[in-house]
DNA sequence: TGGGTTACCTAACAAGCGCTAGGGAGAGAG
DNA sequence: CTCTCTCCCTAGCGCTTGTTAGGTAACCCA
């Protein structure tokens, strides 16, 4: 009856870049649920159906974890630290004598690239905040405030260097960027846009002098 | 049991800004379902609970509409068109002679104000889109399309004064924009920003000369 | 006075939810 | 050979979901 939703994608892609299927029934329970959340939120996203898709019956998720929530959680932490560690590791990777005008391009790039295309942990975190449980919110709202300060400092980056007028106020060049980046998961559809495009296009957007 | 969540507000602001509670019942369960689909999403929307804040019983949702994706679909589509009109009247009420830059400032502002402080319809509609079922999704592709090319129209004037680089595809300018503007509810909250000044700082954000 | 419409109710339906109790098959250790 | 541990199963719990059937008052128009 509902093997039609169940069947999201044809079974592609949930190993996100390692093994094809021995890499531990946990993490196939974490990277199923990961993709159904990017794809069917919250409460669309029951216990029956991530174990479905991982080739168990529903009742056997609880000898993995203790409850929807707790899987639900680590894939919503999971979804920020692995954007934070993408975008951290994208600058570590430039030159030291990149400018500031590099740096935000690349995190732009990292920021896409990592909840567009790689990881369903992201994009699900990005997608279905909102609408989780308090409980799981508040659990990782300390993850989110630490990659919000990693752009606070980036964007302070810019000010100091003069790129952006300092009658705009440091707060709303955040927010714009970063709710630009978090809504592109509304609109990009893979193969139609160049990632890299957009990221030098969303950089020069806010950067005033060339 | 669930009263608590049930009770998402103090019964207030459901009539938008009209009379007390005489504005006819398919209009106030339309109002509730709003308020509901903004603050929890789809799912946890339930026709009791839409029911209950209008103070009828479940099975009474049914002498005026003929399920629950009739008035999801009525409230979604609704909320796309009310920020339609809300950034046509704003720019329909400029002078003139008013330049781009202040009408993008103004199509800004009327966005924000009818999805962050007016409107539960509209606030609902950008929020719950992306998990909606299909067929409700279809119901307001147009909408949706006619307000995008809106901004596309927007956006395509202040290339034409030359306040944009035109090195930046106009595609990048229109996403950045309405990206973050429909994530704003993520962190807009009443009384701690004033609109006027996000306004004027997102619009200064992507106009290079002043 | 009476018939019909409008608006709501109660009660229930089949299905699905998160979750649990109890059991069984297989492997590894003593 | 047996004991234990891991992993998964079946069956079902109590509850909620969207939706429907049938009943009951209050009103409007004759």
């Amino acid at each position: 009856m509902t093997d039609e939703r169940d069947a999201v994608a044809p079974a592609a892609d949930l190993s996100a870049d390692a093994t094809p299927e021995q890499l531990g029934a946990r993490r196939q329970i974490l990277n199923a649920a990961a993709l159904l959340l990017r794809h069917r939120g919250y409460e669309a996203t029951t216990t029956r159906a991530i174990a479905s898709a991982v080739g168990i019956k529903g009742g056997s998720i609880y000898h993995h974890f203790p409850s929807k929530d707790a899987i639900v959680g680590e894939v919503v932490n999971e979804g920020v630290r692995v954007v934070y560690d993408a975008v951290v590791a994208a600058l570590a990777a430039l030159p030291a004598d990149a400018g500031p005008r590099l740096r935000l391009e690349t995190a732009i790039k990292a920021h896409l690239l990592s909840s567009l295309e790689h990881s369903d942990y992201t994009s699900a975190s990005i997608r279905t905040f909102a609408f989780l449980p308090d409980a799981v919110r508040r659990e990782c709202r300390a993850e989110r405030r630490r990659y919000e300060d990693l752009w606070r400092g980036l964007v302070n980056e810019l000010y100091c260097e003069g790129l952006i007028d300092s009658s705009i106020s440091q707060d709303s060049v955040r927010l714009l960027l970063l709710g630009a980046l978090n809504w592109a998961g509304e609109w990009y559809r893979t193969g139609r846009m160049d990632i890299d495009e957009i990221s030098r296009d969303f950089a020069a957007c806010v950067l005033h002098s060339k």
